[in-house]
RNA sequence: GUGAGCGUGGCCAAGUUGGUUAAGGCGCCAGGUUGUGGCCCUGGAGAUCGAGGGUUCAAAUCCCUUCGCUCACCCCA
């Protein structure tokens, strides 16, 4: 039956989608605005060195998630699984540590990742996403998630919360890992295959793990914020103060481990109360050390980044009422042959001169088909061309809602529909 | 990558102890007298029952393989 259908974890956004990729992209336009941040847009595709370098190559994205391939001149070459990384290779290359200090930028890209697909988790999905780099005072830690928690607020999503958690700098968080290590491995005989490779892997990883016996475990397992450093404590105590003056709503989570090794100190995450699987929302954090790693000064940075498929899962559950985007003003249906046709294609021409939204009918039907075409499009106007009106140079005008209509010259009809589309410029 | 469920015309679907032309609804198209939509009536197009192979006199219904979707893991937005 399919000859041929779209890669597997990929789906078209058909018309009748469009309207929520729309809003959502307005939306999110309209935040970094009033944040100010810029748009950038980085390649598709970069070279697999970026992302083993930054997302870390031992983790599991690029370790079994990402899409490479080598180009014709023997470069290996990755599809972007996520935008920190690229963004900051182009703050990078293009000097713009040059410019005053932080700078802004947001994005909205599609992202590549070879997972297996569920409702909510695609091989192709897009992020919007924004990255504040060049200030590490934890001013703007609040500044990025006072944004992160507007924009779900706005969606409406209430019941995701806000978690947070602070991994400390490089020391605190290897301290930490050593932490969880030891206290681990005192059980590593009763641990699942999955556990135990994630113990040796990438020990924090362990926090997420669903397994009962673990999360038992968890109760005494030694606590990330007791491992910080003064500097890190300090930025931590007053990110929550920053936030407890706004009332912005949070939740502390000391097993908020992230999957990408370059985070440091503040970690979020938006997740439902009653957490399903592929549930995240929204996600980020600090990265300070990233920069750097890429060959860079020391660059302090901290970002998020936002599903939109898993926001139109969401927008869909509430029942939004949208303003049809298409909507026609008029139709024009003809009676009769080529002479009727060709008044109607100059009268559509004339029309739409004026801005005014129309379309000829289906030249091929019969004046019913093309009325019915009309009402199928819900046009509130139709223009009926036969003979008579010809001979006579008029057009009648049919209001379709009220159902009544009238023969009128075109001077009057072009003036009434355009007083009454006006609204749909 | 692991485990489970599912896959019938554009959409929703009946039908599975294997057996004549694979229901029905929505949508689409065309008519219901000569130049007009929405309701109603009538008719029509459209499915090699996801694909491939096998068992059988006979399979949408049984077996195998494969593709896809969904769910739980893994992982993550």
């Amino acid at each position: 039956m399919l000859v041929m259908q779209s890669p597997r974890g990929t789906v078209d956004i058909l018309p009748n989608e469009q309207i929520y990729w729309r809003y959502i992209e307005n939306v999110v336009r309209q935040f970094a605005s009033q944040y100010s941040y810029d748009q950038i847009s980085t390649p598709t595709f970069e070279s697999t060195e970026l992302f083993s370098r930054s997302v870390g190559q031992f983790t599991d994205i690029v370790k079994k998630e990402t899409y490479s391939f080598d180009d014709r001149g023997g470069h290996s070459l990755t599809l972007r699984p996520e935008g920190t990384a690229s963004v900051c290779r182009s703050y990078l290359q293009h000097g713009m540590h040059n410019q005053p200090q932080p700078v802004r930028l947001f994005y909205i890209m599609p992202m590549y990742r070879y997972e297996r697909p569920q409702l909510g988790r695609y091989r192709q999905f897009h992020q919007f996403g924004i990255e504040l780099l060049g200030d590490d005072t934890a001013t703007v830690d609040f500044e990025v998630i006072e944004f992160a928690t507007k924009i779900i607020a706005f969606f409406g999503l209430k019941q995701f919360k806000l978690n947070i958690n602070s991994l400390g700098d490089k020391e605190s968080r290897n301290l930490y890992r050593e932490a969880i290590l030891n206290y681990f491995s005192v059980y590593s005989n009763n641990l699942s295959e999955d556990d135990s490779r994630r113990l040796e892997e990438n020990p924090l990883r362990i926090l997420d793990s669903k397994d009962k016996y673990v999360k038992s475990l968890f109760a005494k397992a030694p606590n990330s914020l007791d491992y910080l450093s003064k500097a890190s404590k300090d930025r931590w105590e007053k990110l929550l103060m920053y936030l407890r003056d706004s009332n912005i709503e949070y939740y502390v989570n000391t097993q908020l481990v992230r999957g990408l090794d370059y985070y440091t100190h503040t970690v979020f995450e938006f997740m439902p109360i009653d957490g399903g699987s592929q549930s995240t929302i929204l996600a980020g954090g600090r990265y300070d050390g990233l920069v750097q790693e890429l060959g860079g000064p020391s660059v302090p940075g901290i970002g998020f980044a936002m599903g939109i498929e898993r926001i139109v899962e969401e927008l869909k559950k509430q029942d939004m009422q949208f303003e049809k985007s298409n909507q026609v003003d008029v139709v024009i249906c003809c009676i009769g042959g080529e002479k009727e046709i060709r008044k109607a294609v100059n009268t559509a021409y004339k029309l739409r001169n004026m801005d005014i939204k129309v379309i000829l009918a289906p030249m091929s039907k019969s004046i019913k088909g093309q009325m019915r075409y009309a009402g199928n499009l819900s046009s509130p106007y139709v223009v009926i061309l036969g003979s008579e009106e010809i001979k006579k140079d008029t057009y009648i005008l049919k209001d379709m809602i009220k159902n009544e209509q009238k023969e009128i010259k075109f001077e009057i009809l072009a003036n009434f529909l355009a007083k009454e589309c006006i609204d749909n410029l």
